[in-house]
DNA sequence: CTGAAAGCGCTTACAG
DNA sequence: CTGAAAGCGCTTACAG
């Protein structure tokens, strides 16, 4: 059965191809009579025509598709809630987002050149040449950074400051001796390291020791190893600043292994708000992202870098706060 | 700056278009002296040309990328684990898998059409008239099912499965009074009503009271107020089957504001095995997926489909484990 | 062994 | 107001 074209179209409602792809394309500067625009809508509709999307971006070189590309760490729920908001407020514009798991051994060029997207997103910072070739191609590069500095036409999000504020927060608590409780997955590096660059800063600006860090596997027997270590010696840890709250939570039950109280004996921050924070006893204290204010910046600085707008937006200030519960 | 284009290469190798096609196709079955072949290759290579996909596919009709469709619900861990090794298996075949989260109001159809992909998979049953139409196109379908009916080209997680272990699992303790607690999320509504079915009919094989079932929203006070009305009356619950592993937390933490132990006094069982169950107190019992089994499934689907296969892979048999830990 | 030519389905400058 | 024609970049049947 072979495709449905616009010829079809053209024929069934006796105009030409030409006036066809006027219509369904809604160019209004061409003085078409509105019975017949009508005549091709229903003819189309009728038929069930859809154009040929690679014709289309054969023909105009770009197509409407955004292509999202995720790092190989996991997902969490936070960058779940991104896509979804990401995907709904671009479908407003047309654009439709497709995400990419950034996995095994494809080199992205071969992605990017297949599906030809007219802007692609990364939600962590591209290799440099990568990023090069997609501009050249005229694709539309949004990428992300991790620390606060602002990039142009990059979405930054300053872990860092995750990192101040587990601090800062601990700090107001009393607590002078914190430790950091890093991922055991190397994937998590990059952001890892971002937070914890921003718990020994505000160690620092707060005149606090300098942070202990170790890597916590998710597990009862390693978290209770480690919490083990961090309570020996002359200045024992009574505060723990974790990575996310998988980790957090990890150290929470290393405590209550190492039959330690908290928030009593040591407190501990994470970061995310999971589910299983609020549930977890005690409910732990955690840093929130203002997911939705980012997917909409996001969305915005895709739409502004396809408008070719000199000003992209605004990021959004404020977007992490502290939810204060038991564990602190 | 224009694109590069196949001339270029054939310009830069001094053959036609034709036999540059042919070189990079790898078509053996035109002879054409090594020494060309090489040639072409080399001046692709300086050049850094790639084809164009739109090109490609506008001639062919078909493309190299799979679509996965994901339902309007969260993404577990499951369905990011499944996704990482599809990516990874089809990625051996020079298939590039896109993800499209299906939410909001644009229609399936505009997104499939847009892509052209070869193959189509849903993680979540697909409309009658979407599948139809996607089939028309030349698209493969992989849909999916939810029960344990084998349909063909189709594949089935049997939830039902999963609920029915779950009371096994609570009745080889002794349990006779069980409880199925459902996620309050109704986006969810599909899974956890076949899981529910399976608690029912293990209940009945087994002859065991009919399970009551109830919504426990994802905070404390909301499964304390849910696990008092199970305790309420002659015949108390001793054994909670939960919708997953979040919502069967959100149970432990309503027994422990209840001051209930678990298990004397309740027994919880989980599904999924996330992070945060073994890190519980006490540690979750839960129902394991073989995720890796499922995604080589799929991924072998995907590809018999393509390659209009006779005979469809065999569905892996007992994918779900029990991981019985101390909340049972 | 290699190339000229047609055609996939679309859009748009141009001619009428 | 509408249509004939060119061309986006590729592949492949056909001719040499």
């Amino acid at each position: 059965m072979p495709r449905l074209t616009s010829a079809d179209v053209a024929r069934e409602s006796g105009v030409s191809r030409t006036t066809v792809s006027y219509v369904l394309n809604g160019k209004s500067d061409v003085a078409i009579p509105e019975a017949t625009r009508q005549r091709v809508r229903d003819a189309a509709a009728r038929l069930g025509y859809t154009p040929s999307a690679a014709a289309r971006t054969l023909r105009s070189g770009r197509s409407d598709l955004v292509l999202c590309v995720l790092p190989d760490w996991t997902i969490g729920p936070v960058i779940d809630t991104l896509l979804d908001h990401l995907t709904t407020e671009l479908a407003e514009r047309g654009l439709s987002v497709l995400v990419h798991h950034d996995r095994g051994p494809r080199p992205l060029a071969e992605l990017w050149r297949a599906v030809t997207p007219r802007a692609v997103l990364g939600l962590a910072p591209f290799a440099e040449d990568d990023e090069r070739a997609m501009r050249q191609a005229g694709i539309q590069v949004v990428g992300s950074a991790l620390d606060e500095d602002d990039h142009p036409g990059t979405f930054s999000v300053p872990q860092t400051r995750i990192g101040r504020l587990q601090v800062e927060h601990l700090a107001e608590r009393g607590h002078r001796v914190v430790a950091y409780a890093a991922p055991s997955d190397d994937r998590l590096a990059a952001f890892a390291d971002r937070r914890l660059a921003g718990v020994v800063l505000e160690c620092e600006r707060l005149g606090l020791t300098a942070p202990r860090v170790d890597a916590v596997d998710l597990d009862v027997a390693s978290a209770a190893a480690v919490v083990r270590s961090w309570r020996a010696g002359p200045e024992p840890v009574t505060a723990v600043a974790a990575y996310n709250d998988e980790v957090a939570l990890a150290v929470l039950s290393g405590l209550r292994a190492e039959g330690l109280r908290t928030p009593q004996d040591v407190a501990v921050i994470g970061v995310d708000d999971i589910p299983a924070a609020r549930l977890a006893a005690p409910a732990l204290t955690t840093v929130w992202q203002a997911i939705d204010a980012q997917a909409t910046y996001l969305a915005a600085a895709v739409i502004a870098a396809l408008d070719d707008a000199v000003d992209p937006p605004a990021q959004p200030a404020d977007v992490f706060h502290v939810i204060a519960r038991d564990s602190t």
